[in-house]
DNA sequence: GCCTGATTTCTACCA
DNA sequence: ACTGGTAGAAATCAGGCG
């Protein structure tokens, strides 16, 4: 028989010495069903070394079997490495955990070049291999198999074949549970050895709402009443935020030390650390909305309400926010214990109404790149793009090369222009669509096709890339090519369709989220092929797509100018000239054919400021909103009174180009901030920790703020925002930080505030346009 | 020991 | 734990000064 299933999670294990790889899915008749498949066999490469005979090293080998027991299979195959054609011996094995054992020791065979593909895990080799996807349909011929006790499925299925891939884009209907948790301490981060869940609330996505409260000091019918409503709704996704790295660890520790099990998958097991840190739950899909956040860079401080405002799922002023500060307070006062369980509903209906939000592009990132549903978030960009590489070698018979540690070298990137400073009228940005990947596309750039300066030209000839001078082949395409093309390819056609389709459409949700996925990794290849942790790393592939980048838009600018253009700005891959669709419209059409790459306007700006910075403008849209960039007001280090002030400012200039009233509105501001009629919130300054505290080698605020909490008892981590005010007194600035949430107004200095964050902000634009600091003080200061 | 300008460290941005 | 180019603040260093 044969069934056809969307492809949730997977898994495998070693039963009686012979590997399985457990598929986790939901069938077309909405039922949760497990495909056990036994009939792939892990394996791994030994390629030949140059001059030696491969049957030679093959036999050399084959001797070894006798202490190699559980090699099946060996194979003399022909693949490919950087392009060149290689000779490699293909060797099966009948249990994953052998491959880094066996290929050391084979690795030492004389004749034997590289062991490669051995730290390829058994199950993405699986999907690889077979060309499957997570969260995507596939069809597979099937025998019934008795069902082992204990699963939460409805089938248990023997894969007869391999499955096969199934064009079908929507997902089924799936079960999503979101969870959060409040854990108590009198003082400082609860620690899961001494301190209760007090409260567990939960949520389902077909409505329904729980809440599971500590009885005193006592959670155990916190946990079991948790557990109890997990099994009986049987998710499919378990989605929380910051679940990977607090709720799930604090759970479990909090289970064990009383004695109970989280037994919360479909195999009636517990949860468990996998790679990168991200927590495992077989049979499901646990999704940490945190690792998410990054998609959101316009969001600086990442906090569930933050996220949830601005996604528009829960406003900000009807939310009931307490700080972690004062949870214990809320707690331990019978009055205030309602607000505490009303905020961690309100946290648990952001948690549904994000994943509602993100849901749609994390489904595609997982299905385009092959990275399991549960991993897919914890994945640095680097990764996906790799991972996306990975399969696409498969397809075309090419190795994967092995990760190794590089020495660091620089290479010059993209041209910046100065740019003109003050206000310009009627200013069109000129953007390249896709600059790097249409050069890597356009000269052929990649680790495959590059020439080496020892070697001669080869017959197909060469493109040369500017300033560097390094040459890749004109033929065959290059493997970054190909890749590249069909990325490019796929967008547009997904585009073309969305244009035909009703955008309240699941079909459009879907498919603009696939677009979104398909753009994420597109635009992240030409940072990968510069990463030194690249496995395809090559410094000539960066080096080059950047030097004829620079080579294009240097010409640009030369044939703006010579049509009479004006260009005020230019930042890697846009240019901003004076509006003239005429020219405008001539000169993408001669770029196109000159430079072979496209050029056209991405936007036309009413009027747009520079001062003297690069990487600094504000401009005005036709819409009347201002276009900021790179100034404080989007910058998440700054205090909130110096990012209004300057937003304020720039809106004066550039809608009425009033100085004089800009000025007077920054005195007014200024006096406001003097009463003390700002709120404290908008004195509170965000700075990333980003590295162990004991690695600075200078004292700094937000360092001093974070030693601060630490004594307090509050654990930090790498990569945690710190928020601080600076308060009255002598000495250096980092000894005047405090937390903001162990300082008071009273303590804050709002001196500082006036001169060392609302002036500058307020100044570096206003003295474009001759005003000084006097006339933006108030009179009395 | 104090002042000042130069340099280093740090963060977060743009493309 | 994707790249290089860039701005800007604060800490810190280095050298002059008598």
């Amino acid at each position: 028989m044969r069934v056809t299933f969307w492809l949730l999670d997977i898994g495998y294990e070693v039963r009686d010495g012979q590997p399985e790889v457990w598929l986790w899915g939901i069938d077309e008749e909405n039922r949760r069903i497990l495909v056990i498949d036994r009939g792939f066999l892990p394996y791994f490469y030994l390629t030949i070394k140059e001059g030696e005979n491969p049957e030679a090293v093959l036999s050399r080998v084959q001797r070894l079997r006798g202490e190699l027991p559980l090699i099946r299979e060996l194979e003399l195959v022909d693949r490919r490495f950087f392009g060149r054609p290689v000779k490699a011996i293909k060797v099966v094995c009948g249990n994953p955990e052998v491959l880094s054992k066996y290929s050391r020791k084979l690795g030492k065979v004389p004749g034997v070049g590289m062991c490669l593909e051995e730290n390829i895990r058994y199950s993405m080799r699986y999907l690889i291999d077979h060309g499957i996807t997570p969260c995507g349909w596939h069809e597979v011929e099937v025998e019934k198999a008795e069902r082992p006790s204990g699963l939460q499925v409805e089938a248990v299925y023997r894969a007869r074949s391999p499955p096969k891939d199934v064009e079908k884009a929507e997902p089924p209907s799936l079960r999503v549970l979101g969870f959060t948790m409040v854990a108590y301490s009198r003082r400082g981060t609860p620690k899961p050895e001494r301190d209760p869940v007090v409260i567990l609330s939960v949520a389902t996505n077909s409505g329904k709402e729980a809440q599971f409260v500590a009885e005193g000091g006592d959670d155990r019918p916190v946990i079991e009443g948790f557990l109890r409503y997990l099994r009986e709704f049987d998710p499919d996704v378990i989605v929380g935020y910051g679940s990977n790295q607090r709720d799930w660890p604090y759970l479990l520790t909090r289970a064990r030390g009383l004695g109970l099990r989280l037994s919360v998958d479909r195999e009636g097991g517990e949860p468990h650390t996998s790679v990168y840190g991200h927590i495992s739950i077989a049979g499901r899909a646990n999704v940490d909305l945190y690792d998410f956040a990054d998609e959101l860079p316009e969001v600086k401080v990442k906090t569930l309400e933050n996220i949830a405002e601005f996604l528009g799922v829960m406003r900000l002023e009807e939310r009931t926010l307490i700080d972690e500060v004062d949870i214990p307070a809320y707690w331990e006062d019978p009055d205030r214990r309602p607000l505490l369980l009303k905020f961690s509903l309100e946290n648990l209906r952001s948690i549904m109404g994000i994943a509602e939000a993100m849901f749609d592009y994390a489904l595609q990132l997982s299905s385009l790149v092959g990275i399991p549903l549960d991993h897919i978030g914890t994945a640095a960009v680097g990764f996906r793009v790799e991972w996306f590489l990975i399969r696409e070698a498969y397809r075309i018979g090419e190795l994967v090369p092995t990760r190794r540690p590089r020495p660091y070298r620089t290479y010059v990137g993209g041209m910046v222009l100065k740019p003109r400073p003050g206000i310009h009228e009627e200013i069109a940005v000129l953007d390249f669509k896709s600059m790097y990947p249409s050069i890597m596309i356009a000269k052929n750039i990649s680790p495959d096709t590059y020439v080496p300066p020892e070697e001669p030209d080869p017959p197909c000839g060469v493109y040369v890339a500017p300033e560097v001078g390094h040459r890749f082949r004109k033929e065959p395409p290059g493997f970054y090519k190909e890749v590249l093309t069909r990325l490019l390819r796929a967008r547009e056609e997904i585009r073309e369709r969305l244009r035909t389709l009703d955008p309240e459409s699941v079909e459009y949700r879907v498919l603009d989220a696939r677009q979104r996925a398909v753009k994420v990794i597109t635009n992240a290849s030409y940072g990968y092929t510069g990463w030194l942790g690249a496995r395809w790393y090559l410094k000539p592939v960066a080096e080059a797509t950047t030097a004829w980048g620079r080579h294009i838009i240097r010409n640009t600018i030369e044939m703006a100018k010579k049509m009479g253009l004006e260009v005020v700005y230019g930042d890697t891959d846009s240019i901003f000239i004076r509006y003239d669709p005429e020219k405008v419209e001539r000169l993408s059409k001669a770029v196109g054919e000159e430079l072979g790459l496209e050029i056209k306007p991405d936007k036309v700006y009413v009027r747009v400021l520079f001062t003297e910075a690069k990487k600094r403008y504000c401009g005005l849209l036709p819409d009347g909103r201002l276009d900021v960039v790179g100034m404080e007001v989007i910058r998440g280090d700054w205090a909130a009174v110096a990012k209004e002030v300057q937003e304020g400012v720039l809106g004066i200039l550039l809608r009425e180009k009033d100085p004089k009233k800009a000025a007077g509105f920054v005195r007014g501001y200024v006096s406001d901030l003097l009463a003390r009629r700002t709120p404290y919130r908008d004195l509170i300054i965000w700075k990333t920790l980003t590295k162990p505290l004991k690695e600075y080698k200078v004292r700094a605020a937000h360092v001093e703020a974070a030693r601060m909490l630490m004594q307090e008892g509050w654990e930090l981590t790498l990569g945690d925002k710190v928020g601080y005010v600076i308060t009255k007194g002598e000495g250096k600035l980092y000894e005047r930080a405090k937390p903001y949430n162990l300082a008071s107004y009273d303590e804050v200095d709002l001196d500082y505030y006036v001169e060392k964050q609302v002036i500058p902000a307020a100044l570096r634009i206003l003295k474009q346009f001759g005003v000084t600091e006097r006339e933006i003080l108030p009179p009395t200061s």
